[in-house]
DNA sequence: AATCATTTGACATGTTTGATGTCATTATGA
DNA sequence: TCATAATGACATCAAACATGTCAAATGATT
């Protein structure tokens, strides 16, 4: 293992971090979301509903501060409450139909310009990296 | 090429770069130092010295910023100023011995953990996926 | 040399993205 | 039933920046 490879690697997340949401910001411009509360949208589209907390989990930050967001896509009409059977008070939030054009249209975008962007490269080699970021969180994450 | 697996890629760059991050965090923890000012140390470390500007530049956040962590630094005497023959005012900065000592054992040991973290990675694989992340770094932020 | 634009440090203020704490209400489980 | 946990709502705080402005210093142009 060449070791100075892999801590640049590590490293060199946050640049692609940055970047990335860069060209995410611009392609949201026109849309009201930020990148926050496009991931929350993007959470509904992918399981159909979830309550806060739920989306905090899966966001890994407090789910006082998902609360605000979700409270400024309730007030959008981008998503609405639904009864929870399990709970009177946690809400189920879902994306009204609004909301679910909006973020389908959005991760559309995104998807043709991330093809554009990713045209020449090696398939076998993004799974692999995409492999080794997995991993590598995993373990940074349970302290190996 | 799986437009999916690079999306997804991409999107990970975040959770990588948070789970490495509150590592580091936990290795800065006594020495008083922060995720952003050890950036500094670093960068100085690499180069000798530099100005204010120059590791704006380098870290790609505002000089007026990069001004007070450089401040902190002077204050706990990690750097010093030296004078700058070009320039009376923009004074050059560069790490003391204590800096110097301080810098050199964070990353010595951010190396090791690193080490123990990948000891079982393809060395290859972590080459290629270092290549990758930097082609999506300079496309990204090249627009293209 | 005089002038004008640029660079820089210093300082004040604003913004985003959260964390933290607390309260009242509402489940839930022993 | 009674203690405890979960949840929404609200307030406060902090880190990591961005933005704007000023004055001093420098560099470039004429």
């Amino acid at each position: 293992m060449n070791q100075d490879d892999l801590y640049q690697l590590i490293w060199m997340s946050r640049p692609l971090m940055q970047a990335a949401e860069t060209v995410v910001e611009q392609g949201l411009e026109d849309t009201g979301l930020t990148v926050r509360t496009r991931a929350v949208l993007e959470i509904l589209l992918a399981q159909d509903a979830a309550t806060v907390p739920d989306i905090a989990q899966k966001l890994e930050i407090k789910r006082q501060y998902v609360q605000v967001m979700v409270n400024e896509t309730l007030a959008d009409g981008l998503t609405r409450k639904r009864e929870n059977p399990r709970h009177k008070r946690s809400t189920i939030i879902a994306l009204t139909d609004k909301g679910r054009v909006l973020i389908q249209d959005v991760v559309h975008r995104e998807k043709q310009l991330v093809a554009s962007l990713g045209h020449d490269l090696n398939s076998a080699d993004v799974k692999t990296a995409l492999g080794l970021i997995n991993t590598l969180i995993g373990r940074l994450k349970s302290g190996i």
